[in-house]
DNA sequence: TTGTACGCGTTATCAT
DNA sequence: ATGATAACGCGTACAA
């Protein structure tokens, strides 16, 4: 137990290292290891058994210097506040993750919040990454017009209407247009909606999904009971309050905090989910698994979108032409909290 | 809108450019950023102001070349199975992130399962980082066990006999200790215990509170309502279903995620918390606030674990002499589902 | 105090 | 097919 074998470490050899033992030169083994440029045969396989033999690894920071490329890749995260929004950028992030790997880039990790792009000055200026991905799309996003004053490649994770925009999204419109279809095909005469912020494009996806949805069914939308941009508890359990006067027979919820909240409103004020009101939410997440009455809702594979998000962002970085607009699907999850109670 | 103003981005200049318009040397320019070496104080101003005028930035790769640092560490993540995992790993990375943003330092995320090493020595061989934090330590764990051969620095959080180990946790010891102690104060009789995977340090060392908690009181440990090793929900619900027919008044729960379990099947049951059964968690997570009862238990500053680990890193990445075991406080928060029910 | 020269480890260009 | 040689951009010992 008392033999020394660490401070193998001790100095990582070079590619000169390989190139004198081998009795050629340093371009040859760069050949070989890249497989660019002419090389014999014979002497490839060489080079190539020596390095694997005596673990050679490329330095990465040479590697970058020479080729001006980084192999790093930044994610822009948000600060979080809330415990029921974690899921989603995280889930993203492991996603993307997932995709940088194999492709021998490393992800590297950057939170803010909307206003301060400072740490992503930090990664253009100093050239520490080849590209970002937005997590989060606002409306007049200060990190969007940052990045394209830089040349700096990049995709955001939502919706725009800006067509130099690369984005990768789930089909929130289309998604909340079916499911207010379904709400309706299933006797339900009434659907109010509650949503958040309309600053973030992805609500207002929501939001127009709704209204088509109304539409469709050759509904008339009633802003009495139609609410946006509630921000904090105190409003979403106002706004359910509200509703409950109005002979409503369905919550649609524009995201899943804000149905944690209405489900707990009304168990409080003894509302019965789905008998008395019926509930729905436009984003599933594991919390609503927890409630005593599963939850209607969509079902959107956020994993997906963060491996999506960076493979494009990948093509574009090789110049590939990537697509503009990615839009990925989603399920429709018909549970007990919007089932008929005859 | 038709002005093209982007492209100032085509060339970052260098330090040599600088230089040059200056008509000093690029060695001046650097000493300049730097601060180190002699300099004049009147030229020292003239590079300063001019790059701040120009927006000079260094370029990282070639920086990490010339001092063999990279200014990156990453941080590894387990594989995430369950929702309730999530807030605890990515809240430290948050944390993580904080101080090492503060440092100029990149953090870069690394997902792995419990076995494989392979994300890990891509890291070390092409020198991509300077250091690593472990976010979850193993009785017998592979990522220690390859580090030390690496002369990489990292810490673990979590806790280790290992000697040489650096390492930040919690006090799950004395919490779990502290916790056990104040629930006998309550008045009440028997503790059952429930317990996730003993290859994980963090539940031996709440076991082992557990265990002393009891000795505290003078109470002898009854095996039969003593679980460990717990690794599914299916098995959780059928010890909790088997220390109910034991007499046994409070529930111990190791983790969350067992709490939430146990929770659940009592509600099933129509067992009453806190009337017919106490229940307690060595682990708070906002998803305890969501139940109808509030639960008791320790809290720890997620957040705060994962700073603190960067800190230790980052001292020990500059040679300074780091601190073996930094162990972080407690707060145990009494609630609904202990209370005293006369 | 400042400039020169070289090294960091790799890739790419140009000869041979 | 292979080998010099320069370049990538910055830091630093040494010289001046």
């Amino acid at each position: 137990m008392d033999i020394i074998e660490k401070d193998q470490s001790k100095e990582n050899i070079t590619i000169h290292d390989v190139a004198r033992a081998l009795g050629v030169s340093a371009s040859t083994v760069s050949r070989a290891i890249s497989g660019k440029g002419r090389i014999g045969e014979e002497t490839r396989q060489r080079v190539l058994q020596y390095i694997d033999e005596n673990s050679f690894y490329p330095n990465a920071s040479a590697r970058s210097l020479a080729k001006s490329k980084t192999y790093n890749i930044a994610i822009i995260m948000p600060e979080v506040k809330d415990l029921v929004d974690m899921p989603f950028f995280h889930t993203c992030m492991h996603g993307a993750e997932e995709v940088a790997q194999v492709n021998d880039y490393d992800l590297l990790i950057v939170t803010t919040d909307g206003t301060n792009i400072k740490p992503l000055e930090r990664m253009v200026n100093n050239q520490k990454v080849d590209g970002m991905i937005l997590t989060r799309l606002y409306r007049n996003d200060v990190f969007v017009d940052y990045l394209k004053t830089t040349g700096m490649p990049f995709v955001a994770i939502g919706n725009s209407d800006d067509p130099e925009l690369v984005t990768v999204d789930h089909d929130n419109y289309g998604g909340c247009r079916e499911l207010v279809g379904l709400l309706f095909s299933k006797g339900i005469k009434k659907v109010a909606y509650l949503g958040g912020g309309m600053e973030q494009t992805v609500n207002i996806k929501r939001y127009e999904g709704y209204c088509n949805g109304l539409k469709d069914a050759g509904k008339m939308i009633d802003n009495s009971i139609v609410y946006t941009d509630l921000t904090s508890k105190l409003q979403v359990s106002k706004a359910a309050g509200e509703i409950l006067k109005t002979g409503t027979d369905c919550i649609l919820c524009q995201d899943d905090y804000i149905c944690d909240e209405v489900v707990h409103y009304l168990a409080e004020k003894g509302v019965e989910i789905p008998k008395q009101m019926k509930v729905a939410s436009c984003h599933h997440s594991k919390l609503l698994d927890n409630y005593p009455v599963t939850i209607t809702s969509l079902k959107f594979d956020t994993m997906d979108i963060g491996r999506k998000a960076c493979q494009v962002l990948l093509s574009m970085i090789n110049g590939e032409e990537a697509e503009k607009r990615t839009l990925l699907g989603y399920e429709v999850n018909l549970k007990e909290s919007t089932q008929r109670t005859r």
